[in-house]
DNA sequence: TTAGTAAGGTTGTCAGACATCTTTTACCAG
DNA sequence: CTGGTAAAAGATGTCTGACAACCTTACTAA
């Protein structure tokens, strides 16, 4: 049917550039399915015709469909989607925002919750026993004088692996990103260090144990309760440490080992 | 520092296409901190001397970096580089996979469910309105013959809108890209459409009712509920509706000469 | 001083042309 | 008919020039 496509062909007519107006119906003509991986994109110039617009505005709005992924463009060919199209989900951290951090801790809480549930359900053994060393190689971080922050996420993470869902992985890794200099900050608070590892460790062990007795309810409260906290702790950081967290990006770590 | 500028202004040689290259060049330009953030990059026309190429190479280099959130452009004015670093989540959805379908939508509903949780808190009157509004929307649209999926995300969207934050707001767009197919699946089952429209009504009002009364717990539990449903809604539709997704286009497969 | 306005500069869009490469077609030899 | 080769057609990549829409600045007039 010609005409099934036709919705993706709609005037356009709204406030944005042409050529980001057209980038955007043709990507979602992409994730509908209208276009298939691997099927030709109409000509340039044909397309250029169905919406009104110049070559011009055609190509800039390909161009950025290629820098995302979605298609390639061999020369004297034609446009092709690509094979497995690809979406991106970018997220802007405004410089030295304190409340960027605290929503994408929310975010984060959100998508881990659901991991603990689901990796109380579908973890395999090998999984549960993958989690237990994340758990031990912060201690021994710890012990051996570093902050265990990158211990920290890798346990978060294979939580998040145990769900079997790689989407959770791949979130949570994206979120922990952003988020590594603030699990920093409340690692190094030197103040009430000792004090926050403690609460840590044990709501670490809460996790674990229902995970590993397979109850998914528990797992998700003791989740909830591990981030609240975890973003309690934060907001007790003293500022001065924040500001070393925004301007830390010149030098690779100077924290004392 | 002097002469790292004059690698960024290299000249043009290798094999790839010349916009690919100035995109690469400009980028690297970002990157090295010789364009700094917020700084106005040369003009079109000045970058296209400089490099000794057309305009038109350089305005689609640009439109690639400006797909990356590397730059900002402004009518009249420049174009800048981005001040905020931005980081990009990729999510591959594999072809004709329905399991992928399932996780993503796994993935949602951990996001939708915190959402609701603190739009029950934190929603103003006016994002409350808002909400009403989708709801209505979804009925107008299908009394009007439409399928109301559109209207069925905005919904949702507006519910993420209420939660006030902004990285909640594009999960679920990042997410509905992607799901928009397997929605519309669900609501042009012809065969239950309309014992599932009755029940989404009933769903879709209790989410609502929940918001309203700034029940954050309940607000959660609903859609917990209803887009548990909404994954069995979909799996119990006919294979051939998702082969029909999957193939939508696929019409000339009849063997030619 | 201040408001208004004109001038110039910059990005956005359009039109047409040519270069380079790929695909298809047409033709010819076998 | 078949197979191979060359020409033609078609597609993307690049160039040029022009105008539109918008922003910024500077200058003028009250």
């Amino acid at each position: 049917m010609a005409h099934a496509v036709a919705n993706s062909y709609d005037r356009l007519n709204t406030g944005l550039d042409l050529t980001r107006q057209m980038a955007q119906q043709l990507s979602q003509a992409i994730y509908n399915g209208d276009l298939k991986p691997g099927q030709r994109l109409p000509t340039e110039a044909a397309v250029s015709q169905r919406y009104g617009t110049s070559r011009s505005v055609v190509r800039e709005a390909l161009s950025m469909l290629r820098q995302s992924g979605l298609i390639v463009s061999r020369r004297g060919s034609g446009s092709f989607v690509a094979d497995s199209p690809t979406a991106e989900l970018r997220f802007k951290l405004p410089h030295r925002s304190f409340q960027a951090v605290i929503e994408l801790l929310e975010l984060r809480r959100a998508v881990e919750v659901e991991a603990a549930r689901l990796a109380a359900i579908r973890r395999t053994s090998s999984q549960l026993r993958h989690i237990r060393n994340a758990m031990a190689d912060i201690d021994e971080a710890v012990e051996n004088g570093g902050t265990g922050v990158e211990e920290d996420m890798a346990f978060h993470r294979s939580i998040a692996k145990a769900a079997n869902n790689a989407y959770f992985t791949a979130s949570i890794d994206f979120y922990n990103r952003f988020l590594q200099h603030a699990i920093a900050v409340t690692r190094t608070n030197e103040a009430q260090r000792l004090t926050f590892m403690e609460q840590v460790v044990a709501e670490h062990q809460a996790i674990l144990n229902a995970i590993a007795d397979g109850e998914a309810e528990a797992a998700a409260r003791c989740v909830v309760t591990h981030l609240s906290r975890a973003e309690k702790r934060l907001r007790q950081a003293p500022a001065e440490l924040f500001d070393r967290i925004d301007k830390k990006e010149d030098a690779p770590t100077s924290t004392p080992n």
